[in-house]
DNA sequence: TCGCCAATAAACATCT
DNA sequence: TAGATGTTTATTGGCG
């Protein structure tokens, strides 16, 4: 009897068959229903930040439209109370300075407030929908307030000019005046209501506020945002979240040195979170602080400008400098229907990219998982997992296991390095094969072999699991390991069975092996001394059967080869499982947003980047080029070795895929030996 | 299909 | 004398 291994699942299939489909079903169950979604801090944040953020703005909302429920009263009070205007004589500012917009505007956040509220938020798209309504209802409020201001002063200026140059109306004069003064007043009711919710978002813990930024809940009236510049913000929020999600998972916040809006706010106080993100720049047009800084830091860091190409999705529009790409930016990508749809979109492919992101890693865990239980099952898979092609041992070998020890229960961590190597895992004969077939393996794909032991070391203990490695390999890299880079043949076995539970049955098998190829190998020297006889490497003689040169060794290029073959099936397998799991994330692949092909084409860098790395890493991590076996000393086989039995057998302990780990002394004998490979 | 090569098996010798 | 150690040969099977 099996049990699945999925924490919510108490399946126990009775045969691996029906565990295979069991976990077949698991993998085809949404991870919604098979057990709860892995918990990102990030999302969290996320949700956290979205209320925040959505409460804010619902009051900014709602302190609108209580804004204008005053002015419009204020105006039928105007028009009702006609010509009961207060007999103050007195010359009222606003009548000595004309009042602005600003001033008349209800926006009481300071821009530094409204940044601070906004820089860390992000939205789902559902939440920005809703909040996109919001805005425009906001914008349309806005300027029907801003028109209703506008004609407000221009009577008033019109007002002020009919009395210096006729000295008349001074009733109308006044009334206007003291309208004025009304509209203030209310403003400063608001700007208190405004102070009082505020303040309890910051007691509700929604609002954080900076130890250093002063009188953040109350600013004066003058530092307000005007519409426009409120306008700006909203864009801008909504493109930093678009552009922050494009750039996916650099968890870049608000630099809000390019979103500092008014110059006349005491911004003293810096909010910049992370100095290397950015925004997509729209505020700077206005701002000095922002014209202060270069140019070519934001087009070093700008998400949507990259390569003289704006980047915005689905645009591609070529902008010669930072300069003309923000006024593109402004002018092509203002907020309209069209860019808030596109961040819609945009946010759609993130969160599926996301979604699938998760899924895939959960369905690593599982074939982690499964793989795991497959090699400690005894029936169906009595020998244990070969890495690499599924090696299992003869019959004699699987039976004659003397010291066999019982299976780990422990489910050790998958191998790190043949789990990025990709192709050395697991083949798909490996999780077919049944039956004592002999497959080969050896140093396959580069891996080095001390890192990959390093890395996976608890994974080798505890999982009866073949290194990818050659005997020779092992046998060298256990020599190596050694203080005095010298060891017993006992003291090999033991570090065999101690840092792979895989050698740990068929001990006669495996060390034989290993005997014998001590024996085989020149690079293997026997050097007696006090304790008897021990085993070194001559790192000449290893070195010597490298051929790794990659421009002339064909075996190389064509392990390059297949490296880069392998990204296309990944490229397909990765649109497949998108194609599976995302529609919508086509539906917006086919409408021109580059996400997928640029994620698939990332992907496919990546993976060649990494196996380039591998093969260099390789090389410069490679035995041969090992400072510490550099220095090893080279010992001279005691036993003169006869010229035919000269030409035993060597390995290659690092060569290219497909390569020999130790090629034959007579296969190099006679063969020029290519230096420059080391 | 063939050759190469690592893995495996086994025989044999030598040593402890 | 048994077991460990070391050597050699043959076979198998993967892979280019």
């Amino acid at each position: 009897m099996f049990q699945c291994v999925f924490s919510s699942s108490v399946l126990q299939p009775h045969s691996t068959s029906c565990l295979f489909k069991h976990l077949f079903y698991h993998s085809a169950t949404p991870a919604s229903q098979k057990q709860p979604e892995p918990i990102y801090s990030k999302k969290t944040e996320i949700q956290r930040q979205t209320v925040r953020a959505h409460s804010v703005k619902l009051f900014i909302f709602s302190a609108l439209q209580v804004a204008r429920q005053l002015l419009l009263q204020q105006q039928q009070q105007q028009q009702v109370s006609g010509l009961k205007s207060p007999k103050r004589n007195d010359k009222q500012p606003a009548l000595q300075v004309p009042v602005s917009v600003a001033m008349m505007t209800p926006q009481v956040i300071t821009p530094q407030q409204m940044q601070q509220i906004l820089q860390q938020q992000v939205l789902s798209p559902q939440q920005l929908q809703v909040l996109l309504q919001q805005q425009q209802a906001l914008m349309l409020q806005q300027q029907q307030l801003q028109e209703f201001y506008k004609k407000q002063q221009e009577q008033l200026q019109l007002q002020l000019l009919q009395q210096q140059h006729a000295g008349k109306q001074p009733k109308e004069q006044q009334q206007v005046a003291t309208q004025q003064l009304a509209f203030q007043q209310q403003l400063l009711q608001m700007q208190q209501l405004q102070q009082q919710h505020l303040l309890s978002l910051q007691r509700q813990g929604l609002l954080t506020i900076q130890p250093g930024q002063p009188a953040l809940p109350l600013q004066p009236l003058a530092q307000g945002m005007i519409p426009a510049e409120l306008q700006q913000l909203w864009k801008e929020v909504t493109s930093a979240h678009t552009a922050e999600e494009t750039t996916g998972n650099n968890h870049s916040s608000l630099d809000l040195t390019t979103t500092c809006v008014s110059s006349s706010a005491p911004s003293k106080t810096s909010l910049i979170m992370n100095p290397h993100a950015s925004t997509n720049g729209q505020l700077s047009v206005h701002t000095p602080k922002r014209e202060s800084l270069s140019h070519e830091e934001h087009s070093h860091s700008h998400p949507l400008y990259g390569h003289g190409v704006c980047k915005w999705p689905g645009c591609e529009a070529v902008c010669e400098d930072f300069q003309s790409f923000l006024k593109h930016l402004n002018s092509e990508h203002a907020l309209d229907d069209r860019s808030t749809a596109q961040c819609r979109v945009q946010m759609q492919v993130v969160q599926q990219l996301e979604l699938q992101l998760a899924k895939d890693k959960e369905r690593l865990q599982a074939m982690m998982t499964h793989l795991h239980v497959k090699s400690t099952e005894p029936k169906a898979a009595p020998q244990p997992l070969n890495l690499v092609s599924s090696v299992t041992l003869s019959k004699s070998a699987s039976e004659a296991s003397p010291q066999s020890l019982p299976h780990t229960p422990t489910t050790p961590t998958a191998p790190i390095t043949p789990v990025t190597q990709g192709p050395s895992v697991i083949t798909t004969t490996s999780m077919h094969t049944v039956g004592p077939i002999r497959r080969r393996y050896s140093d396959k794909y580069n891996v080095p072999i001390s890192s990959d032991i390093a890395q996976n070391q608890e994974f080798y203990k505890n999982a009866e699991v073949r290194p990818p490695f050659t005997y020779a390999s092992l046998i060298r890299q256990a020599i190596l390991e050694s203080p005095e880079k010298q060891l017993t043949l006992n003291e090999i076995y033991n570090w065999f069975t101690r840092m792979f539970a895989y050698f740990r049955r068929n001990a006669a098998t495996w060390k034989n092996a290993v005997r014998h190829n001590l024996s085989l190998h020149k690079c293997f020297v026997r050097v007696e001394n006090v304790k008897g006889a021990v085993w070194t490497v001559d790192e000449v003689e290893f070195q010597k059967r490298r051929p790794q040169k990659i421009s002339g060794n064909p075996s190389l290029i064509k392990n390059m080869q297949s490296s880069h073959a392998y990204c296309t099936p990944l490229n397909a397998a990765l649109q497949a499982s998108m194609a599976e799991n995302s529609i919508p994330l086509y539906t917006t692949a086919s409408m021109g947003n580059p996400t997928l092909g640029n994620l698939a084409s990332a992907i496919r860098e990546e993976l060649n980047g990494a196996m380039e790395h591998t093969n260099s890493n390789e090389s410069d991590s490679s035995p041969g080029r090992s400072p510490m076996q550099a220095v090893h000393p080279v010992h001279v086989k005691e036993e003169p070795l006869d010229p035919e039995e000269a030409e035993g057998p060597l390995s290659l302990v690092t060569t290219a895929n497909h390569s020999p780990d130790f090629d034959h002394d007579r296969d190099y004998e006679d063969e020029p030996v290519n230096e420059d490979m080391e």
